[in-house]
DNA sequence: TAGATATATTGCAAATTATAGATATATAAA
DNA sequence: TTTATATATCTATAATTTGCAATATATCTA
């Protein structure tokens, strides 16, 4: 086990690495670094409630143009390897990129590739 | 097109994600890093013939672990997305880690994941 | 030329991933 | 409570990846 959070292990890292192994998920990663220019339903731009840059599931599918199950699933993977962090608020699921593993994430490529 | 060869495009990037979703194949680019000493089998690290840092299959095969086919089969795929360079000499087939791509890698992380 | 050695390629079964439709669940609204 | 909306989960199929044994190829050596 890795003591140091600030470090990804190798074992993370290549499970990051699988996340992007897809173009569409790395395109959704890219297009909730700027939510506002990329999601003009700014509907469900979460401003309040201490998620701000969260982006909700169905306008992020309509952005990508993959079905519900895809989108919600690929998300869920994104999730999973820590790359994004959600919140639910009523009936949506807000999601956005979570910066903490992002950098984590360049320095593992930097110091470990 | 990219222009600029110092940028990989997106296209680039996921089939380097797709070579590094697996983690032998990490360890190889990892242990190439240091060749002098992940490698006692000094035999086949080239100092001359103008590839220094160059390790033979046999010697990562034997590293590694795995088969003689999967082997070469994991190093064709890193020298396809261009983590790797490598030589022949003679009945030997020697790789290197070609840092200019791993590199460009790090900047395509920084600046567009 | 005939082995011996190093690597690449081929063929294949097993495992994993991709993707979507169908269905379930949770919440909001009437 | 019924209905509509948003998302997650389940199921199924196609596609891709894994990893090896077998085979082919290239080179070296006797």
């Amino acid at each position: 086990m890795n003591k140091d959070l600030n470090l990804l292990d190798d074992e993370q890292a290549v499970e990051i690495f699988k996340a992007l192994a897809n173009q569409t998920r790395v395109s959704i990663l890219q297009m909730l670094k700027d939510p506002d220019s990329n999601f003009s339903t700014q509907a469900h731009v979460i401003k309040d409630e201490g998620f701000e840059g969260g982006v909700c599931v169905s306008d992020i599918r309509s952005k990508t143009g993959i079905s519900q199950s895809t989108t919600s699933q690929y998300l869920s993977i994104l999730l999973q390897c820590g790359l994004v962090e959600m919140k639910r608020i009523g009936q949506w699921t807000y999601y956005r990129r979570n910066e903490e593993t992002i950098k984590r994430f360049e320095r593992y490529i930097c110091q470990n590739i």
